[in-house]
DNA sequence: GAATCGATGTCAGTTGCTGACATCAACCGT
DNA sequence: ACGGTTGATGTCAGCAACTGACATCGATTC
């Protein structure tokens, strides 16, 4: 047995969420998290780089796993080809997480900090997303637009996932809005 | 004359943006803007609600014009046409502003808490935009994906332009952007 | 079994930000 | 002309986010 409990982050990832949902973001302190994962304010602070950080440790695994797999379309795929395709896998990742993205997400939604994390992590994803392409022999400014018009894509089809009953899949929800789209920017 | 020197903002916004300049967002203290200004660090928090914001008054009233502007397009415009037009007034507003923004863009790529803020600024005016097609009778999910597509548009054109020389506009970026996302689109 | 390592704890300090209250020129009504 | 009100600012005390420096002590390694 070790010196410590073991899955520190799952720890301060579990209270973050309950805590957050409970008294909302800004009532609650780096140090109640800790307290409540039976840990100190500074060890919160060596795991996550600020108080909103804890919300986000999927970011990073949900980049990669997105990169990996738009790298892995075939070369002959034109970039909005290869979005479609890469929006249809990563769309697996969230099929048996529909309650706990509606609780983060409503957490997420309340504060504004909050959705200013979200939005550099989509950010992120879609300047990593244009390398990608980039890398394919995408041209500037295609292959940023391409990126731009994925995550509005998945954003728009996320939020009506999560906030709709968990019947329809998310991947249904990305195709629709991949869909509706191309018909609105068709014009002449 | 009145008891204090007048335009408090504008001499907050100028002190910040060139001490932001000069040792980066970070290394400057609320304080130390507030001085430059010859105010108080209280006085600076009574204008802007944070250290960011000091950067971003111009937001209001590029919304506000934005969302006018897209009003104002006649009813039987599709939604992309709307908006290409909206973009299309909203350039003008940069016509004699390119070194002020390009001076402002640097200090906010350099920081990532000043990227979040931006992002965030740039959401909201999405928001706003879907809601004024929403009020033409767009219906959802079209609204909001006309909306992120203007946005993109807006991004990536504007960053093209601030990031050249000033000889070719703004209007001719946001053009060219809005063409090349209808050819990324254009797909089956 | 000694040396090292790595996750955690302790403590003191800086900065962003807020509430409560004071100041005083300008303005307003009589 | 004069008293009251207003509004932008100043002063001060305090909390919470975050950081650097150093200590602890099981586990691992040689």
């Amino acid at each position: 047995m070790g010196r410590w409990q073991p899955n520190a982050r799952g720890r301060l990832e579990q209270a973050a969420l309950d805590l957050f949902g409970e008294r909302g973001f800004e009532q609650t302190t780096a140090a109640q998290i800790a307290e409540r994962a039976g840990l100190t304010e500074r060890t919160f602070f060596r795991h996550y780089g600020d108080k909103r950080e804890v919300l986000f440790s999927g970011a990073r695994e949900l980049e990669e796993a997105f990169v990996t797999t738009l790298a892995d379309t075939p070369e002959t795929a034109a970039p909005m080809e290869a979005m479609a395709s890469a929006l249809e896998t990563i769309a697996a990742f969230f099929l048996d997480s529909h309650e706990f993205a509606r609780r983060r997400h409503a957490v997420i939604t309340a504060n504004a900090e909050l959705r200013e994390r979200e939005l550099i992590k989509l950010a992120s994803l879609a300047a990593a997303l244009a390398a990608t392409l980039r890398r394919r022999g995408v041209k500037d400014p295609a292959a940023s637009l391409a990126a731009e018009a994925g995550m509005a894509v998945f954003k728009i089809g996320f939020e009506r996932w999560v906030g709709g009953t968990g019947e329809r899949t998310l991947a249904d929800h990305l195709r629709e809005s991949l869909a509706e789209l191309r018909a609105i920017t068709a014009g002449a």
